[in-house]
DNA sequence: GTTTCGGTTCTTTTT
DNA sequence: GAACCGAAAC
């Protein structure tokens, strides 16, 4: 047996209660900073504890930082007794089963997983191909997100498409076609999405009521985390496979729903005690984090969004100073402002990374980051393309893709069209002369391709087709760092020195790269783990620049804290932000973006209100204060230094 | 017919 | 920074 945990001693009575709950569905409701990862983890050691095999636990998370923190702070809590523990992201788990049984939805278990980036291609050739791709139709991105939509809520394209462009003159019935073609290619090339992920993980469960059966034995206990983002497909998901032992414990906060774009309905978490009656319900309200004038604010922010569980934050700390509001002409003053403010941060004696600065969107941050740069003020920023997601890093593993699976066409068209003179239309033709696949061993497959080259890219094609057929001879499937190194070595650090004006910075990152696939064992699970893996700061940056400031989204913020915040651009129009307030509940999530953020403040918190902003045509724009700020009782606000 | 190049425009949020 | 578009180059 482990050491024995002291549960009175580590919990208040609140999380003691919620951690002891008996078998049978649990709902916590914890509050922002109300201890929620803490309750989480020594409810799983309390089981762990009490006998239960940490292979028959199943615990869900949103984001890989989430499940990455949470299993490593179980395991420092019960050592080895929760090393069998089944925990990950929705996408993990699903993809877990379903290499396992995706033969039973007709696929072959060796599918690929496709990126956004992937989506999209495929989605443009869709729609290419139909015809539909003018000037009066959603671009790829657009329909992507409407399909996802779709998939999410568990509603037809048709529905979604109809609803979304109600007021637009948009051919619903050629949206509706293009998915039916994009769905298509995804089933030629074995491929899945991430939604298809999370569907026809369902899809596995309802069709194959064997399957379902094995699992649903198999977990004893099903633990989710951030309850409150989960969409249609995943509640469905968790109810299936908790619907044996009925042991579904559920943690969420319902104002701190921010995702109801990408599907998450917060109606899972508000309807959780009907669907299930005997439901033990917990609420988590002491705050540890922030001080009282900071949870005031947020209360009172929150305090007017309709349909939702009462909950108060409740201090424990001292008090200490009211939240700062600051009125500012515009981004660039207030760029100056933030900057001074950490100057007079830095004398008091906070340390660079107890800052943090966060924005609605990633391009209100550009005046700051100019201003950074300008002041040698170092800050590291989380910033939108990720990190798996740059060109350089999908050019690479392009290679890995098609040795791996020899009908993923995305790959291999990749692949080939960073040869000289070898575009979308050549490499498209190869890929048809092969009949859609290409086998690396196969000799007939290399022959064919190379007579489909053009002459100015045999010489650059050459040195790579022996990496190709290395795979198969020297068993290379279980070193793909290897096969990167050599791919880099005959091809592409010369394309690279040519291509890219940040060379080194981009061969430092496949550096990175090639370290970062020794984790696995082989080609098969570093392809499909990286394709979930979306952001470089969980896993190949964990030591962050410690000396510098942070800047992020509010979304990325989620779920982490800092002593001081600084929340940029609280004008209406900027944040809630024009296009969210379009949409009927848009009002009510940036709320709820803003009750985020500012329950990120453990000390101070800084409100940021620019009234202008430089238009595209040179003219200046005025906004009004955000409303969230306008709601807030002025009295709880300081508006001068002390 | 294709590919490549150069200029222009626009940035929500994530697995 | 990257997606898009039109023009130049192969």
């Amino acid at each position: 047996m482990m050491t024995s945990i002291d549960f009175e001693k580590d919990l208040n009575t609140e999380q003691q209660a919620a951690v002891q709950a008996s078998d049978g569905p649990v709902l916590i409701l914890a509050a922002a900073g109300t201890g929620k990862t803490r309750t989480l983890t020594y409810r799983v050691a309390s089981l762990a504890h009490q006998g239960i095999s940490s292979d028959r636990i199943l615990l869900l998370t949103f984001t890989n930082r989430a499940a990455q923190e949470m299993l490593d702070r179980a395991r420092a809590l019960a050592g080895e007794s929760v090393s069998g523990l089944w925990g990950g992201t929705f996408h993990h788990m699903a993809n877990r089963l379903l290499r396992r049984h995706a033969d039973a939805l007709d696929y072959g278990n060796d599918y690929t997983i496709l990126d956004q980036d992937d989506a999209r291609s495929l989605v443009r050739s869709g729609a290419e191909e139909l015809g539909v791709l003018g000037k009066q139709f959603p671009k790829p991105d657009v329909l992507l997100s409407l399909f996802s939509l779709a998939s999410g809520r568990d509603a037809s394209v048709e529905q979604i498409a109809t609803e979304q462009f109600e007021h637009h003159p948009v051919n619903v019935e050629d949206i509706i076609q293009v998915h039916r073609v994009y769905s298509k290619k995804k089933r030629e090339i074995n491929a899945m999405d991430f939604d298809d992920l999370l569907s026809n993980g369902l899809t596995l469960f309802n069709e194959h009521p064997d399957i379902l059966a094995r699992y649903q034995d198999r977990f004893l206990y099903v633990l989710v985390d951030e309850y409150q983002d989960t969409n249609k497909i995943q509640a469905k998901w968790i109810d299936l496979i908790a619907a044996q032992h009925r042991n579904l414990l559920v943690v969420g906060d319902d104002f701190q729903s921010i995702y109801s774009w990408r599907g998450a309905d917060y109606k899972n978490i508000i309807s959780f005690p009907e669907r299930y009656p005997d439901t033990q319900i917990y609420k988590l309200e002491t705050n540890y984090r922030s001080v009282p004038e900071i949870l005031e604010v947020a209360n009172a922010c929150i305090a007017g969004n309709p349909n939702q569980f009462q909950k108060q934050l409740r201090a424990v700390r001292e008090g200490h100073k009211k939240p700062f509001l600051s009125k500012l002409y515009d981004g660039h003053e207030q760029a100056q402002f933030v900057i001074n403010q950490i100057m007079c941060l830095r004398v008091a004696g906070y340390a660079m990374h107890d800052i943090a600065i966060l924005y609605r969107s990633h391009y209100q941050a550009m005046e700051l980051q100019l201003e950074c740069t300008q002041q040698r003020i170092p800050y590291q920023i989380t910033s939108g393309v990720r990190f798996f997601e740059q060109a350089h890093i999908k050019d690479v593993c392009s290679i890995l893709r098609i040795l791996e699976q020899p009908s993923d066409e995305l790959a291999f068209v990749r692949l080939l069209t960073l040869l000289p003179r070898v575009g979308k239309k050549t490499a498209g033709k190869i890929w048809n002369k092969l009949e859609n696949r290409f086998e690396a061993h196969n000799n007939d497959h290399r022959d064919l391709l190379r007579q489909g080259l053009p002459a100015a890219s045999q010489g650059a094609w050459k040195p790579i087709e022996p990496i190709l057929e290395a795979y198969y001879k020297e068993n290379l499937s279980e070193d793909p760092g290897e096969i990167i190194c050599r791919y880099i070595k005959t091809f592409y650090d010369r394309y690279a020195v040519e291509t890219f004006d940040n060379y080194h910075r981009r061969m430092e990152d496949i550096e990175e790269l090639i370290t970062y696939t020794t984790d696995f064992e082989n080609n098969e699970h570093f392809l499909s783990e990286m394709a979930l893996m979306t952001n470089i700061d969980t896993e190949l940056q964990k030591d962050g620049d410690d000396n510098a400031i942070r800047l992020s989204t509010i979304h990325q913020a989620k779920g982490l804290e800092w002593k001081v915040v600084f929340i940029l651009w609280l004008a209406d129009g900027m944040f809630p932000s024009v296009r969210s307030l379009e949409d009927g509940g848009g009002e009510a999530e940036e709320r709820r973006l803003f009750y985020v953020a500012s329950t990120r403040a453990k000390d101070e918190l800084y409100l940021c209100v620019p009234e202008s902003r430089r238009a595209r045509d040179g003219g200046v724009i005025y906004y009004s204060p955000s409303r969230f700020v306008k709601e807030i009782p002025i009295d709880l606000l300081a508006t001068e230094k002390n």
